[in-house]
DNA sequence: ACCGAAGTGTAGCCGATGCTACAATTTTAA
DNA sequence: TTAAAATTGTAGCATCGGCTACACTTCGGT
C-alpha cells in the first residue's frame, strides 16, 4: 500500500471522472443510433434515467468539446472524434464485462459493475484481463 | 451486454460517486492518524493534492454527515461511524489492490487503478476476487 | 387542416468539488 | 518575548451534473 505520494494517483482519478460521463454518452449515442437509425435526446434521457434537461446540458458539453453535433429539435450525431471515443469505450467496456463473467460473477453483476469499473482501468490492467481470459479457455 | 433497462445501473453508479469522496477521506484520515498520531487538514491537502479550502469544505460535509468531528484550528477525528466506514473501505481497497497484483499488474498500476476501482466493486465481485486469490496460491 | 401528444429549449434553482485571495490563528524559532 | 512561518478560516468565484416549471416546436391521428 505505502501511500507515499498519493496525490498523483488521486489527480488521475479526478481526471477519469471528468471524462467518464462523456464516454458513457458517446457509447450510448453510438449504440442507440446503430439499433434504431438515429439518437434523440429522449432516448438518452430514458437510457440514463435522468431528465431531458440534464441530457440537453450534457449534449451541450459534448458539442462544445467536439464529440457531437446537433441542430435545434434535431437528432444527435457523433463527430469522427466522438465515434472514435465511442468505439474505444465500447471495446474497453466489453473486455471488462467479459472479464467479470470469466471471474465467475453473474451477468447482472457483471453488467452493473463493469459500467462503473470501465472508466478506471488502465491499459496495463486491461491487458492483464485479456491475458487472463485467453489462459482461461486458450 | 444487452443494454435494456440500463437506467438502474447508471443510478447505482451515480450513488457510488456520491459516497466515493467520503470513503477516500475517512480512509485517509484513519491512515494518517494511525501513522502520525493525529490528522490535520494540511495532511489531507497534501495527500489528495488539493487546496486546503477544498479539504475544509469536504471535512464540513463529513461532519454534517456524522463521519467526523473537529474544533476550530484543531485536528480531525473520526466518529465511530467514520471509523467503521474507514475500516470497511480499507479492507475492500486492499482486496482490490492484492487482486490486481495477483492478476499480474505492476505495483504502481495496482495502486493507481485500485484507488478508482474500489468504489465500484459489488460484494459479489469482491467475493469472486477473493476466491481467485485463494485458488492462486491456496 | 387541426389539435393533442411528444419532444425540445430556456430560465432558474441546488449541491458537490474545485480554485484564488485575503484574514485570522497557532506554532516555531530567534 | 516577539516576529516569521505554518495552518486554518472565510469570501467569492467557476464548472459539472442534477432538478422543476414553463414555453416552444414537431409529429401523429382524426
Ligand atoms: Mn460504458
Ligand atoms: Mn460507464
Ligand atoms: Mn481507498
Ligand atoms: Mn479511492
Amino acid at each position: 500500500m505505502s501511500s507515499s505520494g498519493a496525490s498523483g494517483t488521486h489527480s488521475r482519478i479526478r481526471s477519469d471522472h471528468a471524462t467518464e460521463l462523456a464516454e458513457d454518452y458517446v457509447e450510448a449515442i453510438a449504440e442507440i443510433a446503430e439499433s434504431s437509425g438515429l439518437c434523440r435526446a429522449v432516448d438518452l434521457s430514458r437510457h440514463f434515467g435522468v431528465s431531458h434537461v440534464t441530457v440537453s446540458k450534457a449534449i451541450g458539453r459534448l458539442v462544445r468539446d467536439g464529440y457531437a453535433t446537433t441542430e435545434p429539435y434535431g437528432p444527435i450525431a457523433l463527430t469522427s472524434k466522438g465515434q472514435r471515443v465511442a468505439k474505444a469505450a465500447k471495446a474497453r467496456h466489453e473486455i471488462v464485462y467479459q472479464f467479470l463473467l470469466a471471474l465467475g460473477v453473474s451477468e447482472k453483476t457483471a453488467q452493473t459493475d463493469s459500467e462503473g469499473l470501465e472508466h478506471h482501468v488502465s491499459q496495463e490492467t486491461l491487458k492483464a484481463m485479456q491475458d487472463f481470459m485467453e489462459k482461461e479457455e486458450g
